[in-house]
DNA sequence: AAATATTTTTAGATTAATCTAAAAAAATAA
DNA sequence: TTATTTTTTTAGATTAATCTAAAAATATTT
């Protein structure tokens, strides 16, 4: 078991990331964009990766994960995703101040510092985000959700988490109040511009659109 | 304000370490002893050092800090304190065990963190070591306190803090009960080997060495 | 004050991580 | 199936942080 880098670790996650979203080996130009660097440098570190048995390359062909590399990426995605829940819940931070604290902290190497913290906050399942929490041995916990604008009218369900992660995003549903737990019914869609109405907490009438809708996710209930 | 790495933030705290030890400018020598380096390298990191601002450097003369320097390092110690309160208070590790994480906790950049870590730990004054934390302007809480060994026969106090910061010592001072809020009267000092007999919390005698005795700080009452 | 010892700096390399520009391979279009 | 475009890799540099060995400066001892 060799060291590995702060870097090493951000190409593993970003690999990772790549392979959950397009359900293939990730290209150069893909790791390339993810971690806003030049092909050059990817290939470079790729080589790098494939000498610690971190992933498998070969070259022209993309990369995957080996087990190893998985690992070690998922332990990240862990961490990142528990001092997330810290910051919020305990240092009372909002879900969109949080997502560059937790990229540092995430680097911290100390494996009982995670177990304990994970007891601390009570053993958290999602983030403040609503993105699931790997538990020690690298599982996910799934969960039914849709995007609110594919329900159909009159479901009804609870705001879950969201696919844009973006400061503007989040501050924007703070402002509509649909934050993580709320009740939402779809009341109607529009033709138009694909917008919908939703009944907000079973009081408000609200429109919202395409792309909130999009972005949104929903466990019907 | 350029940036600064992780690498240059610790030889900060080494030369202010060393300031505040020998009391006077750090030399090559000293600071390449503190950080397990080469004394080339330290020459080398000296001049990048001072290009930034941070030192005061002339060839042959040792180094101090500057204001901006001097901030830095104090600011880094009260996140290295801070962090070892909530790893001892919140995380319920010993104090034996905390040095390590903190040094790399030490290094998340996020001031807003370090406040509302602050506000969180209640504000503490003092590590688990009873070394004092820095306010958010760099000051220090003094506190009137001397080793055992110094103690006259009779004198009574409170255990605030250790000299020695090893993990041998920390869990032999736990094995001994001489916890930090331990209540010691000096009793006797022994010529022969610089032992002394100490009353632990008004109802234990026991003998201790010169190294432990020399080693542990006593806030008398 | 000269000789010796110690400390500090310089010179020259190395490694990780990055870059740009050019070459090679693979994919796509004509 | 060529020709063109896109993607990926190689070649050659750069920067931060480190090293060893040698040279230079400073400090200490005789």
């Amino acid at each position: 078991m060799e060291n590995i880098s702060h870097t090493e670790e951000n190409y593993l996650k970003a690999i990772f990331k790549i392979a959950e979203r397009e359900e293939k080996a990730a290209s150069t130009n893909a790791i390339s964009a993810e971690m806003s660097t030049s092909a050059a440098s990817v290939t470079d570190m790729l080589k790098r990766l494939s000498e610690k048995g971190l992933i498998h390359y070969e070259k022209y062909k993309g990369v995957t994960l080996t087990a190893n590399g998985d690992k070690i990426a998922r332990h990240l995605i862990r961490k990142h995703r528990l001092w997330e829940v810290f910051l919020v819940d305990k240092l009372d931070f909002s879900w969109d101040e949080v997502h560059d604290m937790a990229e540092q902290l995430e680097h911290i190497q100390a494996p009982e510092l995670v177990e304990r913290l994970d007891a601390f906050l009570g053993f958290p399942k999602f983030d403040p985000h609503g993105d699931p929490i790997p538990d020690a041995k690298g599982n996910f916990t799934f969960r039914k959700q849709s995007p609110l604008l594919e329900m159909s009218i009159g479901d009804q369900g609870v705001v879950v988490g969201v696919q844009d992660h973006s400061t503007a995003f989040l501050q924007y549903l703070d402002r509509l109040r649909l934050v993580l737990g709320a009740k939402v019914q779809l009341v109607e869609h529009f033709e138009y511009d694909e917008s919908v109405k939703i009944l907000l907490n079973g009081e408000q009438e609200q429109i919202l659109s395409k792309k909130v809708a999009q972005n949104l996710f929903i466990q019907k209930s």
